[in-house]
DNA sequence: CTTCTAACA
DNA sequence: TGTTAGCA
């Protein structure tokens, strides 16, 4: 699955994005470890932060801020996207539905 | 820029 | 446990 969304590309180096979400560079490659994202390797191997990956680390802040650590953070952003996932199935199962009545 | 190690709250 | 600083 390539994604050619803008939003997926916009790409930024560590000490950038580390800034924009208020936090050191060290904090982002341990959330790496801890599996809370994946960002995108040059072929040199530095990390390069979309716009989305920008998006899910803020909310990691928020989810944090909510008292969860890293493990919860985790397993609540996978339970998001796959719910956002569900969400978009079920508005193109009823479009299809719709265009049958 | 990278990974690794150690220290702190 | 999460974050930060220093080193190679």
């Amino acid at each position: 699955m390539t994604d050619d969304s803008p939003s997926a590309r916009g790409v930024y180096g560590i000490a950038v994005a580390a800034e924009m979400v208020g936090v050191g560079e060290q904090t982002l490659r341990l959330y790496e470890r801890k599996g809370l994202l994946t960002p995108n390797r040059t072929a040199g191997g530095t990390r390069r932060y979309s716009d989305d990956d920008v998006t899910v680390l803020l909310r990691v802040g928020e989810l944090l801020s909510a008292g969860l650590n890293l493990a919860g953070v985790r397993h609540v952003l996978a339970l998001e996207t796959s719910n956002d996932e569900l969400r978009a199935q079920l508005a193109h199962v009823l479009g299809v539905i719709e265009q049958r009545e």
